[in-house]
DNA sequence: GTTATTTTTGCAGGTTTTTGCGGCTTTAAC
DNA sequence: GTTAAAGCCGCAAAAACCTGCAAAAATAAC
């Protein structure tokens, strides 16, 4: 295989599936790694695509990329997110807020998956359009521009017309005494609006935030049904939280 | 076997596999390489072919892959978008489509401008966002998949309810018989409601798609108010346009 | 048919490109 | 933390390329 045939490929590659491993390329054409890497630096100087570790992603404009090692306790979030995955049956409508615990889940649901996922924050709904059997909701309003979700009146009034099965809900802040609480009146009233439109509502959250508090509440303790971390379940600091009925993993 | 029948049996060989090898030429046609060298050389400065190192590629191979035509009307947009951007006043309301041409214009808006944008698409959104002064209001329902552009009834109810300044819209396909068209339901539906809810309507589009037609009728040409292309506003393409009172820039 | 002229071809050399590999460092995953 | 994967650097072999040149072939002229 020529080069430049084989750069067109990789290309080509590329952009259908706005990502591409070494690894695999390698294998697929038949040539060392050594070779992929040189022709991903070639299309990357050539601003073709955008070169990162261990591959290259597309360099459409409508793809936001989070640099996983960016993302703050990166593991744990992963962690959390393989905990819930089994919890997403066929055929659920779900709700979503924002969040890099939310994105992590995200990226990792099985793609045979066929669920319906109702979301106000943009760098999630792109995520769930990656995979082809998801059918995305964007729930619209003003966008907030640090969070990069939708806010407001309309948003809410949106929100309390569904009856979802699920919310899923990444948490900043959660004790006994003031429940989920958050620093942001906007978003506050979103997640307010989620779980209760919402049959069951998990939470997400890195156990870092555990017992601590924000200005806000979003909801008492009693209004979620399970809390997941990247702890073991029978951890010492969990033992509240099940005693207050919380199924916790 | 003589030189000109040599070269126009390569340049079958060429257009029947998309590539060709020196090598295997040479041996195929008992020839030295450095001869085959030299006709793949002399075709290609014909234009006929595409040299590489090793052999050489069609012409047709080249396009589907690198699309020249990307960069070429790249340039063109830009055009397009600085044209339009003067139009653009200070507290105004204003609708958009997606499309690059719309993304294009988002990237060079005035820092300083302060205005409302309103989109359901999320390419165009995030560029918005970009922009500390511009407030962004999206449009929520079902996401096109492809278009990343909300669609569906909710959004086309929502759209329906305002009464903005202004609509800026990528047209697909415009002449002067079948006014703008495209060939998407749904998201003819959401252009649609747009210019019906906007005072003016612009269309940018590059000349390319001028006097082109798609399916599906957005509006007639009296639909709308302006029509900014790449060219010069004199140019004689242009002329039925400005004589169905359409401003032309 | 012969000769002169031009074109084409193959080859010898030296140069450049491409590729894979070993050793070592950096990055990411757990 | 540890471990595995990916990346980087330099090197060397193979392949492809280029240049100039002379032999061979085609063409033109007489």
């Amino acid at each position: 295989m020529l080069k430049r045939e084989r750069q067109a490929y990789i290309l080509h590659q590329v952009n259908l599936h706005n990502k591409v491993l070494s690894s695999s390329l390698s294998e697929e054409i038949s040539v060392s790694e050594d070779t992929i890497r040189r022709d991903l630096q070639e299309l990357a100087d050539e601003g073709k695509i955008i070169k990162v570790h261990g591959g290259a992603l597309s360099q459409s404009f409508n793809y936001i990329n989070y640099p996983s090692s960016k993302v703050y306790s990166h593991d744990h979030k992963r962690n959390i997110a393989r905990k819930v995955v089994p919890h997403i049956k066929d055929g659920m409508f779900i709700l979503t807020t924002g969040g890099t615990t939310i994105i992590e889940l995200a990226r990792i649901l099985p793609p045979q998956l066929k669920a319906t996922f109702i979301s106000g924050s943009i760098p999630a709904v792109l995520e769930y359009l990656h995979h082809p059997n998801i059918d995305v909701i964007l729930i619209g309003d003003r966008v907030s521009r640090n969070s990069k979700i939708t806010v407001g009146g309309e948003a809410i009034a949106k929100i309390k017309q569904l009856r979802v099965d699920l919310c899923l809900m990444g948490v900043n802040a959660i004790n006994i005494n003031n429940g989920i609480t958050d620093n942001d009146w906007d978003i506050v009233q979103i997640k307010k609006a989620m779980t209760e439109s919402a049959q069951k509502t998990i939470c997400m959250t890195i156990s870092e935030k555990i017992n601590s508090f924000q200005p806000i509440q979003v909801c008492p303790i009693t209004g979620i049904d399970m809390l997941v971390t990247e702890l073991d379940p029978i951890d010492a600091i969990l033992e509240p939280y099940r005693q207050a009925g919380i199924e916790v993993l």
